[in-house]
DNA sequence: ATTATTTTAATAACGGTTCTCATTTAGCAA
DNA sequence: TTGCTAAATGAGAACCGTTATTAAAATAAT
């Protein structure tokens, strides 16, 4: 079971993560963490957000504007892509209506509803000023 | 403004957007077309797609595991993705309720939210069946 | 039929992500 | 400490979904 050693290149990596409001893709992880670890590899990055967020340490945000995204806030909550600029913000809101919705939606479904996630679109206020 | 012009390969692409329950990726498009014309090109059945999504004839559906998926029921509905197999299916829901939700999210948000898509994850009947 | 414009098929190119592998590092035990 | 083993890294090739290029074919209008 492969247990996991601790690297300092890892520990960055999270701890970008966990201190950006933003929402990187890996690229801008691989950007910043380079100014700490200028060898490091792009690789190295993709592998540890994969890792990170296969322990739940880091989500994984998928938009249909190419790359994906992560969040090192790994508590339920939701996003706004802004369809102007492309960039990704934190939305909040009620996770009670959520699960609500869930439930509901659970109850026409023959399947077992695990989880959901909502993308809310539209302008961010910076576009909206800038118009 | 580039007149569209008609072609039996977008009108075949769009006919089986309209009739399949699936949830196509591209590449799915492409096998099934390739049938009644054995010459399309992948080019073509992307270029059609995304065209046919522009003009808002078909949704793009972005999910975590790989490729896009494409449907051309247009109107605002949701979607459950298997964790397990990795289907996708439409989930019935009432989007009174989806869009009670957007409302309260665009209480306590500073931009303009147009619009909403929710994906529920989960494993789904078949995949339960056989566990 | 002629002409202008769009669409196509084929294929090269692209961008994001994963894989491979030799080298380095962390963790553990003697 | 030293040595051993497994995990992690860096470099770069490979992969896959998608987009761009271009000459030829199809469509629409004259």
């Amino acid at each position: 079971m492969a247990t996991l050693k601790y690297s300092r290149q890892r520990e960055s990596i999270k701890h970008f993560l966990m201190t950006t409001k933003e929402h990187p893709t890996a690229d801008e992880v691989y950007m910043h963490v380079k100014q700490d670890f200028p060898n490091i590899s792009l690789g190295t990055v993709y592998r540890n957000l994969n890792l990170l967020t296969d322990i739940g340490e880091a989500i994984k945000i998928s938009t249909p504007d190419g790359g994906d995204r992560f969040d090192g806030r790994i508590e339920p909550h939701n996003h706004f892509l802004c369809t102007k600029c492309g960039r990704l913000l934190d939305l909040e809101l009620d996770m009670n209506r959520i699960e609500e919705v869930t439930r509901l939606a659970a109850e026409n479904f023959d399947g077992k509803i695990e989880s959901s996630s909502t993308l809310f679109y539209g302008e961010c206020s910076d576009c909206i000023k800038k118009s």
